[in-house]
DNA sequence: CCACAATGTGATAGCGCTCTCACAAGGGCG
DNA sequence: CGCCCTTGTGAGAGCGCTATCACATTGTGG
């Protein structure tokens, strides 16, 4: 916290509409049509104005843009932060990058925020003040009502990953059922028979959907699904809920892991029990993250794409605030079996 | 890229200046008095608009706040994309989160850019408009011009990382060389004598001050500074940078290694090599990231704090906004050695 | 050949604030 | 007791754009 310190500074940023209107010969509101891309502009007034743009270096003042015509050019990329440890998630660095790149070449900002619970009255109020267009959520956990209230105050949101609270807020995310089934078909094929699963938290829909999956694979071969233990985001967790299944399952040679990162503990407890992956037991992870090519041995896991989350997240939510209609509400994005040595 | 999508929204957000003052009893210019926290308003005015603005929820538009005070209220923070795995990096969300914390309470902004160095000319006319008031530069490689380029158009800018190109960009880093000489320090209380390193990539500050204190440790114990090899923040190119130095020195009896993420691959290729760790060859990484904890064995590492350096860099920038004289150029922070079992 | 649309352009009124200025009301000092 | 300085307050002029309107200039069908 600490004093509120005051930015305190007179710059004389380059040049105005005004100058540039004057170089290229027309009026201000005739450049303002060209930055605008509006139609009803001659081919030759936007070349001039376009040369006359590049000449100045002109870049429009964002702060006048926004005041004059009532949005702000920018969007707020909301991190739900709890643990905090979120944004060094490669999930999250993929969402941003994906985001980025889909609002490149626009004029549209990228603010960053990141909110605890307890702050979420705060962000509100800025928010309600119109100060970005939309907004996108990533990485909310149980049933948080932010999205929920940001669109109560007419604020469209995008949430990155299936909201827990069932409801109307359009959201994107990795088909995670497809991909916990696409894991067991696998394991399956490969003639495994004692399949177990460690989920991820329940409090998230990534973790429920994977394990729906898996039991549903199960289900499809005739196979108990009795063999379920939960972690968190962490090889620890992870560790602690192999030992568990080992404990009570001993003669386990198949394991579906809800992330790569709960899969290195995964491999660490089966490497300290003596159990050879993939001979003794086949692990799928999920994710594909960078952890999964480097584990020992490499991680067989469902790969999915981030980045592409981040650019449809961004694409949805820009559609909406482009007036498109027959927007989907929400959508799933395809995920993939990636086949290493692990399974 | 893709067409230019336009905003386009007709929202009323809550209540203007002009309502609080109303409310309040007072003028517009007292009510913008008290938000911007001047001098010469009577307790009774201040806090008649206070209850005024929490009774309406009133939150000031920034727009307008920019357009007239001719200053953002708004910092960037620009990474430097190269590899694009930046954002992943528990570096970068350590500094995010420091950064976030420093700004919260302040009514400042952060804008996130990602800018590769073919995208700097679009950068810098971006910024030398007055969009943002100063800028944070995380991960630069080699001398890119940016953070100078950015002085010259007399953006305020501090560096995260110091920037090889020397010069006088404020920076803030942590003190690698110290942390360095200190990890050699403790191989050589361990006793051992045949103390390898793997270096970071060469156009790094990071990497070649953590060289720099390996050698001023050999160099205090009289040992022979003969053993380097370079990786990149990989785990493949440790292994490939570990493979050589055994190759070229099989009587190894130590390695520093200058990220916690290529000391995985080093540790993988003792453990291939049939190598103890510890008790053949001793590792310390640098960084103290997550992955030294979990790696087998646990990892010696010395510990940068880089949230601390997110927040040191914050309040570097803000304090010369506000216009402090007196501030130091460039910091550098403490490193501590973390022990585990692996030296 | 004229009515009327489609196209292209300029003048100008704000957007919601901050900042400067003017001014009123005390308080200390010679 | 008049003077200035400090403290407190309000009126109003912009900040640099976009949006709206008015108007000129074509094209087009009856």
């Amino acid at each position: 916290m600490g004093d509120m310190t005051e930015i305190d500074r007179h710059r004389r940023p380059g040049p105005r509409i005004e100058e540039v209107a004057r170089l290229a010969g027309v009026s201000k509101s005739t450049v303002s049509r060209v930055i605008n891309g509006e139609q009803y502009v001659s081919a030759k007034a936007r070349d001039a104005v376009h040369t006359a743009i590049t000449h100045l270096r002109y870049s429009p003042n964002q702060a006048a843009r926004s005041l004059a015509g009532s949005k702000a050019n920018a969007l707020a990329l909301i991190v739900s932060e709890q643990g905090s440890r979120v944004l060094g998630d490669p999930f999250f660095a993929g969402v941003l990058r994906g985001v980025h790149a889909e609002l490149t070449g626009r004029r549209i900002q990228l603010l960053l925020m990141l909110s605890r619970p307890e702050d979420h009255d705060d962000l509100i109020a800025y928010l309600a003040s119109g100060h970005v267009d939309g907004a996108l959520l990533v990485s909310l956990h149980g049933d948080d009502p932010l999205p929920r209230r940001l669109q109560e105050i007419g604020l469209p949101v995008v949430v990155g990953g299936r909201p827990l609270a069932a409801g109307t807020v359009p959201f994107v995310d990795s088909d995670n059922f497809t991909g916990g089934l696409d894991a067991v078909r696998h394991l399956v094929s490969l003639g495994r028979t004692r399949i177990a699963t460690v989920a991820g938290p329940r409090d998230m829909a990534a973790g429920l959907d994977r394990l729906s999956g898996w039991r549903r694979g199960l289900g499809e071969a005739r196979l108990a699904a009795d063999l379920v233990a939960e972690a968190d985001f962490t090889p620890e967790s992870g560790a602690l809920a192999m030992e568990e299944l080992l404990r009570r399952a001993p003669d386990i040679d198949a394991v579906f892991v809800a992330a790569d990162i709960i899969a290195l503990g995964v491999l660490q407890v089966l490497h300290a029990r003596g159990r050879r992956v993939p001979e003794d037991v086949a692990v799928v992870g999920f994710d594909d993250s960078l952890l999964a090519s480097t584990a020992t041995p490499p991680l067989t896991t469902v790969r999915q794409d981030v980045e592409q989350l981040g650019r449809t997240m961004t694409w949805r939510l820009l559609g909406e605030l482009a007036g498109d209609s027959g927007l989907p509400p929400s959508l799933l994005l395809p995920t993939s079996l990636v086949r290493r040595a692990s399974a």
